[in-house]
DNA sequence: TAGCGTTCTTAAGATACCTTAATGGAATAG
DNA sequence: CTATTCCATTAAGGTATCTTAAGAACGCTA
C-alpha cells in the first residue's frame, strides 16, 4: 500500500531510506465505501491525499444544486480540495468515493514538517503541482476550443482506465454537459 | 525592476541578502514593444518569465488558425509555456506584448542551480504553482456552472486592471466567446 | 487632412446544447 | 425473488452562442 505511494515520489525525485521511512511513518491510511466522503463541502481540509486503490471524485454543487465534477482521482493520483487546504478555510467541492477505495493522507501540520526537513518533498510537490497545473491548463484549452463530442472521444482514448470504473452521467459532468446530450453524442458516433 | 521580482518572492517566502543578490543576478530584462513575440509556437521555451512592466497574452491557435487566450500577464505576474518549459519540447502556445513591456527571464539551468543552492527557491515555485492550480481550478468551474454574463462580469469586477489594458475581442477570446457575442452581453447589460 | 487599419456594434439565420418528460433495462436492497 | 432506485436512451421544443455580413467609430500615419 506504501509501496505505490513512496513509488510515486522516487518517480520524480531521490529519496534516502531514511527518508522514505519517515514519509510513510507520517501517512495514515483510510479506507472508503462506495459514496462515502472523504471531505464535504464546508468542512476543513488539513490533509493531502493519495489514492492507493480505488476511484473518487472532486466535486461542487452550484446554486442551483447541479453537480460539477472538476476532477477524478484513481490509484495513483492525488486529489483534494487544494483552495481550501491551503487556505484553511471551509472547502468549497466535496470528494466521495465511487468505488470502494483506501487512501493515504497526511495532515498539513505533518507534512509541513516534512518541508522543512526534506528538501526533496518541496520539489516533489512543486514538480507534482507543475504537471498538474499543465494538464489544466490544456484541459482549459480543450473546453474552449472543441465540441462536447471531441472532448469525449479525447477523453475516452485518454483516460480509458477511469471511463470504466465510472457511469456515464460523471463523464457527462466532468466533460461540462447534460448527460443527455452525452447519450446523443454517443448515438451519433454508433451512427458514424 | 528587480525589486519588484524580489519583493514577489518575499510575499511567499524568507530570502537573505546574499540570496537576494544571486537572484537578481540570475534574471535578465527583455523589452518588448507592443505585439512583439516573447515566444513564438514551434520555439523552445527555455526561461521562466516574470513580468515586470507592461500587458503580454498567452495563447494558441487551433487548426481552424482562431486564437484561444489562456491567460493574460500584467505587471508582478509570472507567465510561460509551463508544458514546453518543462519537458524541452517545443511550444504550443504563443506569448506576445499587447502594450509595450519589460520582462524578467531566467534561464532553465540558471533556475535548476537556484533550486539546488536555494531551498526556498523550491518553496516559492511550489507555493506560486500551487495558487495558479487554484486559480486555474476555480476558472474550469466557472466555464461549467456559468453563462458568458456572469463570467464577464466577475472578469471585469475582479480583473479590472487588466480589463482596462486590452480589447474587448481579446477579452471575449479569453471568456470564450466572440467578440460579437460580448458586444451583445455588454448590450444587454447596459438596457439592465 | 485624408486614408487606412483596427475595433466595436448590430442583425439575421444557423447550430450546439439544454430542458423536460417519458420509457425500459440494470443494479441493488429487502 | 421482488420491489425499488439508479441509469441510459429518446424525442420535442427552447435557449445560448456562433456565423456571416455590413457598417460605424476610433486612432494612426502618410
Amino acid at each position: 500500500m506504501y509501496d505505490l505511494l513512496i513509488g510515486n515520489i522516487k518517480e520524480l525525485v531521490p529519496l534516502t531510506e531514511d527518508e522514505s521511512k519517515l514519509i510513510k511513518k507520517s501517512f495514515e491510511p483510510v479506507h472508503l465505501k462506495k459514496k462515502q466522503f472523504l471531505l464535504q463541502s464546508g468542512e476543513y481540509s488539513n490533509h493531502m491525499r493519495f489514492i492507493s486503490q480505488g476511484c473518487v471524485k472532486l466535486y461542487n454543487l452550484d446554486e442551483l444544486g447541479v453537480e460539477h465534477i472538476l476532477q477524478f482521482g484513481i490509484s495513483g493520483w492525488w486529489i483534494n480540495d487544494l483552495y481550501a487546504y491551503l487556505t484553511q478555510k471551509p472547502a468549497t467541492f466535496f470528494i466521495q468515493a465511487i468505488t470502494q477505495s483506501t487512501v493515504l493522507q497526511i495532515h498539513r501540520d505533518r507534512l509541513n514538517e516534512l518541508f522543512d526537513k526534506i528538501h526533496m518533498m518541496d520539489r516533489f510537490f512543486r514538480i507534482k503541482t507543475q504537471n498538474g497545473y499543465v494538464a489544466l491548463q490544456e484541459r482549459t484549452i480543450n473546453n474552449m476550443s472543441q465540441s462536447a463530442e471531441q472532448r469525449y472521444l479525447e477523453f475516452i482514448e485518454r483516460y480509458r482506465d477511469i471511463e470504466q470504473q465510472i457511469p456515464q452521467y460523471m463523464l457527462a459532468s466532468y466533460l461540462g454537459v447534460t448527460p443527455e446530450h452525452l447519450s446523443s453524442i454517443r448515438k451519433n458516433i454508433r451512427d458514424y
